[in-house]
DNA sequence: GCGTATGTTCAAAAAATATTGAAACATCAG
DNA sequence: CTGATGTTTCAATATTTTTTGAACATACGC
C-alpha cells in the first residue's frame, strides 16, 4: 500500500497524506491495544508503540499522527508516556531537527519497568497502612483468624517490596 | 464502633442502620482499592471483599449495603464478580433464606484465578492473529528485523499460553 | 537574531466505565 | 399456594478516563 517511491508531491509544505495502516499492521495494533489494557494503558499508546514496533525504520511525530489518525495531542503524551517508561528512544537525523523514534530493543525488560511503574508506588504506599492496621487489628477485639489474615497480608507486601526492585535496575535519570 | 449488644430495637422490619467502617476498616480497603485498580478492578468490587476480609464472621447482602454505604445493584454486581473469580464463598444459615458470604481461604489462588481471567482470553484470542501476522510479515516485503520481532513476538504469546494452565487448575464449575 | 518547523500544554469535548435505584424475578417459610 | 423476603437486572445517571485542538513554548537552520 506504501505508494512506490514516486516522486512525493509533497514539497516543503503540503500535507503528506499518510498511508492508512495495512491489515497486519491493524490487527498487531489490536494485539497491543488488548496486552494494554489490562494494564490500563490507552489505546492509543498502545497503537503508537505498535506501529513503532512493525516499522523497518524510526518513525517521525507527523507519520505517527498521520498513519494512526489521531491528535497531536495524544501523539505528545503518547511518545512521552513511551519515553518515560524507557520503552521508546529517538534518534535525530543530522541536518534535521524533527524526532524519529523506535522501539526499545528489549520489549521484555519494557515490560518490567512498566509493571514496576504500577505495582511498586502502590506496594510502597501500602507498607505504612498495612502496620497501622495490624497494629490496630491486634491492639482492639478482633478475631485471631482476622489478624491472622491481616498479618499474612502484610508479610506479602514486604515481600514483594523487597522483590521488585530486584527484577531489574531503575532506569536512569534523563 | 459496634453498638455493645445492646438488645437492638431493630426487631423484625425496621432499618437496622449499619456502623460505618472503622478507621483501620477504611485503609485496608483503600489498600484492596489501590492494588485492584492496577488490574482495573472497580473501587466497589474491592470494598466488598477488603469488608469480608476484615470481618471475623461471614457478612450478610445487607450488612455489605449497610456498612460501605454503597446500592443494592452495586452489591450484587460485585458479589456475582467476586463470586465468578472463585473469589468469595457464601454459607446459608439454616432457618434462613438469606445468603452469608466470606472470602475463599487462599488469596493468593483468587489472584492467580483473576489474572488468569484476565490475561489467559487475550492470549488466546492473539495467537492466530500473530500467525497470520508473522505469515503476512514474511509473505510481502518487510525487514528482517521487523520479522524477527513479530516472530518472538508469536514465541512468548505461545509460551505464555502453555505456561498458564499451569499455574493452577481452572475453577469447577458450578 | 528571525521566523518557522517542531513539540508541548491544558481546558473542553467525547468516550468509556461504574453506580444507582426501581422494577422484575426467584424462592422458601408458613 | 402465596406473599414477603432476598436478589438480580438494566436503563438512566454520575464519574472517570481519554482524546482533541488551538494556544503557547522552543530551538534551530538560515
Amino acid at each position: 500500500m506504501t505508494p512506490p517511491s514516486s516522486k512525493l508531491s509533497a514539497r516543503r509544505k503540503s500535507r503528506p497524506s499518510f498511508a492508512p495502516l495495512s491489515a497486519h499492521e491493524a490487527e498487531l495494533a489490536e494485539f497491543f491495544v488488548r496486552m494494554a489494557g489490562i494494564l490500563g494503558v490507552p489505546r492509543s499508546v498502545a497503537e503508537i508503540y505498535s506501529l513503532l514496533y512493525a516499522s523497518p525504520d524510526a518513525v517521525d511525530f507527523d507519520q505517527i499522527q498521520g498513519r494512526l489518525g489521531m491528535s497531536k495531542g495524544s501523539v505528545s503524551q503518547g511518545l512521552k508516556f513511551l519515553r518515560d517508561q524507557g520503552m521508546v528512544l529517538s534518534l535525530k537525523a543530522p541536518g534535521s531537527r524533527r524526532e524519529r523514534w523506535q522501539p526499545t530493543p528489549s520489549l521484555a525488560a519494557s515490560l518490567v519497568t512498566l509493571l514496576r511503574s504500577q505495582v511498586l508506588p502502590a506496594l510502597e504506599q501500602s507498607s505504612p497502612s498495612l502496620d497501622r492496621i495490624v497494629q490496630g487489628a491486634q491492639g482492639t477485639q478482633a478475631s485471631p483468624a482476622v489478624i491472622e489474615r491481616l498479618t499474612q497480608l502484610r508479610r506479602w507486601n514486604a515481600r514483594a517490596l523487597e522483590l521488585f526492585p530486584l527484577m531489574l535496575p531503575p532506569p536512569r535519570e534523563s
